[in-house]
DNA sequence: CAATTTGGGACCGAATTGGTACTGTATTGG
DNA sequence: CCAATACAGTACCAATTCGGTCCCAAATTG
């Protein structure tokens, strides 16, 4: 359906909270407090943003999770596949299983790689910073003319 | 999974045969037989693409499909939208069921909006003529400086 | 050592997908 | 006018995936 997981839906949300209060270290049980969602959900995906880098984590009674990089070096396209793996529109694009029966006749199959590069890069260029505050405008010639690169300004 | 359906996948296959051979009228019988799927689901498909105008249909025993549009003027986000339905990378983004408890408090919400738009135009952007013959250079700047729009030259 | 918090699984109901089948309607041609 | 052909629409089913829960092990604190 081209939709991106529940799963990733929350993440990033989540993660946008962790960049908007970036230093200190929180709790699965806090976080599922702000985000509202029950504790299990919010648990395993922290879990997957840590063993993914994007998260440190910290055992034991005073232990949480805090942001592994700035909120500038994380990008969404970086949230979605630590939770829902590589990136790939169609089967076909997904390096993993390059067992496309029509591959070698299919010559759209080509040009399915550059769709999916198109939004790999689209989702690249978005960071957590620019999630914490809704800027407009910069998304909006993300995809436009867009001469210069992001900043958070 | 941010993946498209296989339906969809199908259906560019199929409509990149039709454009290839533009102005004859194929029967599904034949599609089949090129693309190598099963008649069924080549079926399915092409009713689909044919209820939302994408294809003309014609009854009778020398019926069949023909492309209802120029090829040039059939996008890739046209393909999907007949197939899958509106694109909506998330559920929040889906216009149909505006019911998201968080929407109010979540400053993610507005952004996610702006993500889907801009896969949305990156999937508008490719025609049906780009996928004809794979054109390397145009797809690519698509997201990159891009001054000037497509041109299938 | 007891309480707390993350790590890593397994697990299950529900929704979606991929694919098939069946019945109806229009068109052609003898 | 009838038979053959080809699309239209819908219902159906198996298989996969998703969303969510639960349980137990390992680490940290005090």
């Amino acid at each position: 359906m081209l939709r991106v997981t529940k799963l990733a839906d929350y993440g990033i949300v989540m993660l946008t909270y962790f960049a908007a209060h970036h230093g200190s270290t929180h709790a699965a049980r806090d976080i599922a407090g702000v985000v509202r969602l029950p504790l299990p959900v919010v648990s395993k995906i922290l879990k997957a943003l840590a063993r993914d880098g994007l998260l440190a984590s910290q055992r034991g009674t005073k232990g949480g999770y805090t942001l592994a990089r700035k909120p500038e070096e994380i990008t969404v396209a970086d949230i979605i596949r630590a939770l829902e793996g590589p990136i790939a529109v169609t089967e076909c694009t997904d390096s993993i299983n390059g067992d496309c029966e029509l591959e070698v006749r299919c010559p759209v199959r080509t040009n399915w790689h550059l769709i999916n590069r198109a939004i790999h890069q689209a989702l690249e260029r978005i960071t957590l910073a620019e999630m914490t505050q809704p800027l407009h405008e910069p998304l909006v010639n993300l995809q436009m003319p867009a001469g210069q690169p992001f900043h958070v300004s």
